[in-house]
DNA sequence: ATGGTTGGGGTCCAA
């Protein structure tokens, strides 16, 4: 059986529980990976997620802020969270699943949500950008020294980087706007220069197709103005790519009744 | 170059 996997900045859990209802009813995600809960443990919506059929759901939450959350059809055997740059930050969790899941071998799924970065695209004057490229580097030395890309891994979340040109609605405007910036793409093609990963998106849409996946809030007509970036991501072990069969970025879900200014993501992963 | 909007928590910060 084929299994879907979501990545879905939902900024605010509690608030958008009726679009989850509607992603949920339409696109069936076996795994739903969600940022940004911004409730406290106590507070994430479990039961109505469980009546949906996530029966399985692991959650690395904070009281107001950032905060992930994998929920799950199908049973993790284990779930655990890494703490980034000791911010005591929930930027990170990941569930692993046993072998005939998702193929033939356990896959570990992590959900990641990167810092934003600030405005100011220097770590030198910008503490939170600063705080991002850390987290980067982190991240980068974890995959390599736990061999993240070797085994069996999906990496998905807000990553809060477009990082190829055809990911922003101009490259030449977004070059000093963060989320663009050469210094950050830099860490983050690093990050997945440390093993052989795949981005799964683009494995299948390459460029120069324009894909998005946020579109700010701050645009009254975002979809006239159409000025998005691709700040969400699905990469795998290379060695899952073979089980990579489509991906779908639901754009639709940015103009539904008080949308997340984030979209869906979803692949299907063949076992 | 600037300002635009949203959410959470509480009278401002983060995105």
């Amino acid at each position: 059986m084929t299994k879907r996997i979501a990545t879905w900045n939902i900024n605010s859990v509690r608030l958008r529980m009726p679009l989850i209802e509607r992603f949920v009813q339409t696109h069936q995600p076996d795994i739903l990976c969600l940022q940004e809960i911004k409730c406290r443990q106590a507070e994430f919506p479990s039961a109505p997620l469980t009546a949906m059929g996530y029966k399985h759901i692991a959650i690395n939450a904070q009281k107001g802020y950032h905060g992930v959350a994998i929920a799950s059809r199908v049973p993790f055997e284990k779930s655990f969270t890494r703490e980034f740059c000791q911010k005591g930050d929930a930027r990170h969790i990941a569930a692993t699943f046993d072998p005939g899941v998702l193929g033939a071998e356990p896959v570990t799924v992590h959900n990641f949500y990167i810092p934003a970065g600030g405005d100011i695209p220097d770590p030198q004057l910008n503490p939170k950008f600063e705080h991002k490229l850390s987290f980067l580097d982190e991240l980068e030395a974890w995959t390599k020294s736990d061999g993240l890309a070797n085994g069996k891994s999906v990496l998905v979340g807000d990553l809060n980087i477009a990082p190829l040109e055809t990911d922003v609605w101009n490259h030449k405007a977004l070059l000093k706007i963060v989320s663009h910036t050469p210094i950050e793409v830099d860490r983050l093609q690093r990050v997945f220069g440390a093993g052989p990963w795949v981005d799964a998106i683009r494995h299948l849409v390459p460029e120069p197709e324009r894909l998005f996946t946020w579109w700010s809030y701050r645009s009254p007509n975002w979809e006239a103005a159409n000025k998005g970036r691709r700040l969400d991501h699905i990469w795998l072990s290379k060695t899952l790519a073979p089980q990579l069969k489509t991906m779908e970025i639901l754009k639709e879900a940015r103009g539904w009744d008080r949308p997340s200014d984030h979209v869906p993501v979803t692949v299907d992963l063949e076992d």
